[in-house]
DNA sequence: AGCCAATTTAGAATTGTTCTAAATCTTGAC
DNA sequence: GTCAAGATTTAGAACAATTCTAAATTGGCT
């Protein structure tokens, strides 16, 4: 996991920001820094709750429009795994995501070298591969 | 495309509902009829509208429920793509879709013959794999 | 200092989906 | 055939996730 002193971290995120036309804002970084700190895929709901805590009067809104600052300017993605609420990861290595039928654990996954081969003239902008199935340990316990 | 008769279609509707518990009703085979019939991926609300033109009194709540019977029965499957309404696809050919980000249409395309190599121990069970572009004709215009 | 645009806020509105309870339909046992 | 049990459908309410709105706040920039 690559890590990024705090101002490094700031600096990277002003750049990426700014490269879209956004600013750093306090918000944004209490996000973001939410997403890094614990890499679990977590719902927008979820981040709303995880950054009330260091940022109490923050609103559901605004956390809506950071995670969206962060996607556009790809620090983030968004990763949708059926119906239900989208997940965030700011994870930007192209991967995957195994999503586990019995713990919902989510899993980053790589993936295979080889690009999928699409239709003459098709221009992919971005993949989201996601994979239905167990893993290990539930499948050892069971 | 693979073309059946009617009555070849209703009978592997019986056998694939029947396998999972469950009944082909005349709604059930409306549903599945809206999805063959123009396979552009609808959601459930736009199932509900054309189903609605050959059936009028079919409900919302029906629909949902027809769409459930046949992904479980493994007569469709659920496409998902970014937030927003679920897609529905009876196209149980493995493979994956390609979404235009500029006219919108979801495109079937082919999966690489390799499968996704997986961690130790972990079962996938179904892929769900979305790519996100612009098609050709959209690359064209432009 | 003062202006303009970007951002945040709370809460309402919208959208997509699921739930509920009552009515209806099927199927299998007799 | 008739009846009970269970599955299915229905309308509408409820719920969850997301977006919108309008007002207040903030952050550069001249």
């Amino acid at each position: 996991m690559k890590t990024r002193s705090p101002q490094q971290d700031e600096q990277h995120l002003t750049e990426q920001l700014g490269a879209t036309g956004l600013r750093l804002t306090p918000q944004r970084q209490q996000v973001y820094d939410v997403l890094r700190h614990k890499r679990d895929h977590p719902t927008a709901e979820e981040v709303f709750i995880r950054a009330k805590k260091a940022m109490p009067e923050i609103s559901h809104a605004t956390v809506y429009n950071c995670l969206d600052a962060l996607v556009k300017s790809g620090l983030a993605r968004q990763v949708t795994l059926d119906r239900g609420a989208t997940r965030f990861c700011p994870n930007m290595i192209e991967h995957g995501h195994f999503h586990c039928d019995v713990c919902a654990t989510v899993f980053d996954v790589d993936l295979p070298e080889q690009a999928m081969k699409l239709p003459k003239g098709f221009k992919a902008d971005h993949f989201d591969i996601a994979i239905h199935g167990v893993c290990a340990d539930c499948a050892k316990k069971k």
